[in-house]
DNA sequence: GTCTATACCAGGATAGAC
DNA sequence: GTCTATCCTGGTATAGAC
């Protein structure tokens, strides 16, 4: 809880704040509640972010890219090995069942501007391209069935990843995510 | 927008209020909105739902239930038909890509009180074995592949259509509940 | 059952001192 | 860069008249 001394407190406060979002929804933090956290009184708040949207837009943009790294750093050798390591990156809510950031967002949809709306509908569309790839690839090697669209499944792992976050944290299942992601690419297995 | 005539008012802002959690989440409508709805002011909703708690609390078994009523009416003959009719019931976000109310309040989790709470693990609960009933089911029937966990695959078929109206809304593209309910019955087919 | 009036608090944001 | 002081708005809830 404490501010660990020598980050930049822009740094802090968008780590804070990414954590509060996928804790509460944007919908449910405040900048007094960031402020508490930090250690600083809320308008100092607006210094570094002149508004809120503006912060949760480079929050979305922040976790984006920082979740497009996790991504490319995949390497495993084969494509079912690929996907199962995706979806390990989705299991990991925390301690605190936290939902993918961008799936909060989404969640509270209408209440977010332009810029953030543009940088979750661009996550989601990083994950649908790079599984899409994946799946094609895959598929071309033999490693998934051809019977099925890469398109259609891109969708459907990302939607179910995302939904089990969801499920998860109201069922009290920490299980549910890593068992989607097991059947799920069981399933497309040849 | 008018308030059609004869019904009761609690009902209605029962209706309303399902609308506008599904749209903009628990955390994202007030009394005030209600009202303005409903044409009329807001501490008269008290006389119907002392706190919001109460209301949210209300909203989420009145849909639990009614979505049961839904699912307990599907009759098609064979297994798949009856998944599909069931991912059907998710595909229906209407105009204004609402979610499914249960999900909409596990997305405000942390800010709804433990009767509401319990509605929505119930909602899931539900779901989740009616799933699993189908497909045990259909693998005893030989219509639905024996090689996968029943559990896994209704946990992943709810978290899929779940996840698809979150997607879905943020996507712009109402077709993703469809293609995933499409693929996925697909996909269990023996 | 609905209203007006009101209390109380919180959120977002700005101005201007330091 | 951070603070105090302040503004304005809106949200939840209650009291009590009609």
């Amino acid at each position: 809880m404490a501010r660990p001394t020598g980050r930049p407190i822009r740094d802090e406060l968008i780590d804070v704040a990414t954590a509060m979002i996928r804790r509460v929804g944007v919908n449910g933090f405040s900048y007094g509640d960031l402020a508490r956290e930090l250690e600083i009184k809320a308008p100092s708040i607006h210094h570094h972010f002149r508004t809120k949207e503006d912060l949760v837009a480079e929050v979305a943009a922040h976790y984006r890219d920082h979740f497009g790294r996790q991504v490319a750093a995949i390497d495993a050798p084969d494509t079912l090995g690929r996907i199962r390591a995706y979806a390990s990156l989705f299991a990991t809510g925390g301690p605190d069942d936290e939902l993918c950031l961008c799936g909060a967002v989404a969640a509270d949809w209408r209440a977010v501007g332009a810029a953030s709306r543009r940088e979750v509908d661009g996550f989601f569309a990083d994950q649908r391209d790079w599984l899409r790839a994946q799946i094609e690839d895959g598929v071309a090697k033999g490693e998934i069935r051809a019977d099925i669209s890469p398109d259609d499944l891109a969708d459907t792992l990302l939607a179910a990843l995302e939904g089990s976050m969801l499920v998860s944290r109201a069922r009290e299942d920490a299980s549910i995510a890593g068992r989607v992601g097991a059947l799920l690419t069981g399933l497309v297995a040849p």
